[in-house]
DNA sequence: GTCTATAATTAGATAGAC
DNA sequence: GTCTATCTAATTATAGAC
């Protein structure tokens, strides 16, 4: 049989849909501002097959910013694999080029960071110990290793900063275009934005 | 007479008050996180009060907004004016500076930008054409001194960038605590950030 | 599993007393 | 100007049919 009428397949592919309009609904209109309504809406399901699905609201943008999280943490382990052998320098280039790549399309990594990070509320301390740590810690060891003197306050600042520079114009974009004319969504426009960053992040 | 009890004093002073209050609580909780009720309580008046001084919750979000970047603009615009004596580079360092110190005091002007950025809605239009445009051509004068050869998309990948860098650690300071063991918000990593981010920016 | 209907809360805005 | 009380609409979550 295929893919397809199984139940498991139905279930996982209809907590899919939700999870993935969720991610986005959250992104657009803030967790306050994104109904559930809404987002069974985006999601073409019923609204009670997110209480069905998830227990609640908060459960859900768990599954939505956890889902995002791991993207980005697949995506970056894969590719430091590949380029384990060259020198420390370009690594941190090349991590720095598929950060901005990932962030560029999703920028609702950004969003959702920006909107919880400033609260002690229960969804920060759950990003950070379960999703962020991790991703500093890989983050820590490229950057001492090109720059072997920074203390633990530097790779702080430069984690931030770094985070901040590659993700506000995408999470950003239509301002960014009717403020400036340029579409940074574009390939191109996410191209130069890397090697901007790369170029003066790792000089 | 002095400055209280007078009518067209206690008008102000009630209405700055609320103004405070909802910029504070759009920056904690988003545009629809924060209800009239919670600001009307965070600025000790009425609920009713919010609708008799300003005529919605979105006329009052850019009273709220507009404030914060009239604020930045008034500071950078002074603190310009007196260096402008100084080389280019000096100028864009100083500017970087600037910016780095009123970010660290003032996060809800990221907070708001990123909320709002995102949707092409009225109060993105109104920010941008009413508050953000004038800063950025700012910036473009500044950023075109020490680079003479950059083009437009030059400086609106240096103006996200910046911005972003600038900002990010600020606006998720609890955030920034609990994953490095860091408090942005003291004296020496503001000035921490600020000279990193004026090394890099213009080496 | 997916649906409709609805209960319980909370939202922005208004009316009118003082 | 500031207050209380209230209207209408929208919210999350639940109950139960199919």
């Amino acid at each position: 049989m295929g893919t397809q009428g199984t139940r498991a397949e139905q279930r996982k592919q209809t907590r899919e849909r939700i999870v993935e309009a969720a991610a986005a609904a959250f992104s657009d209109l803030g967790y306050h501002g994104a109904s559930t309504r809404e987002i069974a809406a985006r999601a073409e399901a019923n609204q009670g097959l997110i209480t069905y699905y998830f227990r609640s609201k908060d459960e859900l943008w768990k599954a939505a910013a956890g889902r995002i999280f791991s993207q980005l943490k697949q995506r970056l382990d894969q590719r430091l694999e590949e380029v384990a052998d060259e020198d420390a320098r370009e690594q941190a280039r090349e991590a720095i080029r598929q950060f901005v790549g990932f962030v560029a399309s999703h920028p609702e990594l950004f969003r959702l960071m920006v909107e919880d990070g400033n609260q002690s509320n229960e969804r920060m301390h759950w990003l950070v110990d379960e999703r962020l740590r991790p991703m500093y810690e890989d983050f820590k060891r490229v950057h001492g290793r090109f720059l072997p003197n920074g203390s633990e306050s530097t790779s702080a600042h430069a984690f931030y900063a770094m985070a901040g520079a590659a993700s506000l114009i995408f999470a950003v974009a239509p301002e960014c275009r009717r403020l400036t004319g340029l579409d940074p969504t574009e390939r191109s426009a996410v191209q130069a934005h890397a090697e901007f960053l790369a170029r003066i992040f790792v000089p």
